[in-house]
DNA sequence: TTGTAAGCGTTATCAT
DNA sequence: ATGATAACGCTTACAA
């Protein structure tokens, strides 16, 4: 008798190559023996479709309650070939950007039942074709991406178009006209910004942007679109590139635009981790934010936080995140089967206390 | 005719709750049927282990790229009762502490071809719940987790435990003994920034807690056994308690400490955003860091960026994050069978500005 | 070395 | 209103 079960038990080792794997798992039929039905008036009773008596119904209840059942989402997935599941993919979720943007993409996805994968695709194609292959295996719902236009972006795209699993891009690549994409008006964010010291009194103000940057480059256009509205005198020598968007990039700029004979009144920093930059400049040359010159930042992350605090442009992170993933959601549910959507959001102004008039002397 | 046909559809569209899951994957049959083989030679072919001799490997292999197949991971998961998927729950991913663990644990997690599902556990106890049942459900293959101690977190951990899904808690709850957990060294951190201040010079210590915080506690154990270690005498007067991690807290702390007949020469504040408002407390009174007073940080979050840039102390976000995740998955490979492991991490000064030794009239 | 076939836990069709 | 049963796409024991 011992030796039997002992020869059984060594047939159950081989197959349990992972020791862990005990199978603790409640399935259907258990429950239906229990409540004395048959699986398939379980399955309507749990919540797919179908006539149950309001009798069986709570019978059914009661047994699943009591053995701790809960449905195998895989099995159900792999029957109705359908998941719950959807991607987002990041450059990295670390950046306050992307963490805002998958805070509310996670909130509305959860409230759909649906579950997030999140995926930090960094900045090598390699990464991102192994993410590729894994979401496809998972026959994910749908995707999600604030990614830069890359060839194994391009790549992913086009076998998600492929196979009708839509994509929506979360203020990433610009590249692709036929995918849904909803970004931030960085344009228009510019513009208001730039209007807002206009207006304030300034004429002299400089824009510290970025090389090689899609974005800086709308801020630029937005910048000088202010100018021209308001029928003032864009002076182009005031615009002056950095490298990348760092604090030691703001730090050089601002320099460079003090140490000139007319240095301007006011300053856009194309980031607040920039303004912090310009503000160390401004205070090593001895002068005083707003007194002496105005400065804003943009993205409104540490703008709070800096002395004085900054008036910066928000980006509506977390509703560039609600609004993808509706659309992802309607385009899973199939409830929206029109042409790539194209979303621009508002970026707003956050007044604080780094902006001011200038001095009677500062006018051009 | 047409009445039919219409009625046919009718039963189809019943069916199609969701018009858009068109049946567009490639199988292992037509794989199998294409290269001229069975399907369980594809399977082992695939890269499940087995013989497979190498001209037949490459005739599946160009089989695959040429109909473009992809394993099905959910009918995998099915039969093999495993999943590749596990979780981690935070109570805000916007919270760059947690999206720095995020960060680390999807790093190993994918290169061990693991899917991170991530949680936004936010505070409701009704959320936590409904996450429970979704993983659940998901059968997830273990989880990690950054979260407070609550009845709905309880409840998730004595569920998974009695599953056999191996939990981590990285830097989260410290009520559940039996459960795996790596967290900073607070007592520690504390305790080396304190000394570090009494080896400068400094006797008048302050230190800006936080009420009713576990790690506020933990901390100011530490401070107290610098002074312990050092053999120097413990101001009780200079520990004072606000109510929260807030700017303002540190503010309100600061400005009380100032008005005092003897204020300190040095503080302690509980994180970096609490010390951005000590740093205008001491501004406003006209002192001046670290001249007339030194000031250090805790988490090194946007200590760079302030004025003076601040000495902070830095907890090993990358390091938890990648401490549990190598837990999680020994537990789930079975690798590890032994008791619950507790891992304390250490935390890092980091020395830059905003400390200096006191001026000669600031010794007790 | 390869093929056959059973079964993972559901859902959906059909019959009752 | 309920039950029997065939699939979903894969893995794997076993036969060939």
């Amino acid at each position: 008798m011992k030796k039997k079960e002992s020869r059984d038990n060594t047939r159950n080792n081989d197959y349990n190559t992972h020791p862990k794997r005990r199978k603790s798992n409640v399935t259907i039929k258990e429950v239906a023996s229990r409540a004395g039905v048959s699986t398939s008036t379980v399955g309507r009773a749990v919540g797919n479709y179908g006539y149950v008596s309001e009798q069986t119904r709570r019978k059914v209840l009661k047994a699943m309650k009591e053995i701790g059942y809960h449905p195998n989402a895989i099995a159900r997935s792999l029957k109705t070939s359908r998941t719950q599941t959807i991607a987002y993919l990041v450059p990295s979720i670390t950046n306050p950007f992307f963490s805002q943007i998958a805070s509310s993409i996670e909130d509305l996805a959860s409230s759909h039942e649906c579950n997030l994968i999140l995926c930090n695709a960094g900045t090598k194609a390699d990464k991102l074709r192994k993410i590729t292959t894994m979401l496809l295996e998972h026959r994910v719902a749908g995707v999600i991406h604030s990614l830069p236009s890359t060839d194994a972006l391009y790549n992913l795209v086009e076998i998600f178009q492929n196979r009708h699993v839509p994509i929506v891009a979360a203020s990433g690549s610009r590249r692709f006209t036929e995918v849904d994409r909803v970004t931030a008006d960085d344009v228009q964010g510019a513009r208001d910004v730039t209007r807002f010291l206009i207006e304030l009194g300034h004429s002299r103000i400089a824009l510290l942007a970025v090389k090689n940057s899609t974005t800086s480059k709308l801020r630029t256009q937005g910048y000088k679109e202010a100018f021209q509205q308001t029928g003032y005198n864009l002076h182009e020598e005031y615009i002056v590139e950095g490298p990348d968007f760092s604090e030691d990039s703001g730090y050089t700029l601002m320099k460079v635009l003090l140490g000139r004979k007319r240095p301007p009144t006011a300053a856009v920093a194309f980031n607040d981790v920039m303004a912090v930059g310009a503000i160390r400049a401004i205070e090593e040359e001895g002068l005083s934010i707003p007194k002496d010159i105005s400065l804003v930042g943009f993205d409104d992350t540490i703008a709070r936080l800096t002395q004085p605090r900054l008036t910066s442009v928000a980006l509506p992170m977390g509703e560039i995140g609600r609004v993808a993933i509706r659309i992802l959601l309607d385009r899973i549910e199939g409830k929206d089967t029109e042409g790539p959507k194209k979303v621009l959001l508002r970026e707003k102004l956050i007044m604080r206390d780094s902006t001011a008039r200038p001095l009677a002397g500062g006018s051009l």
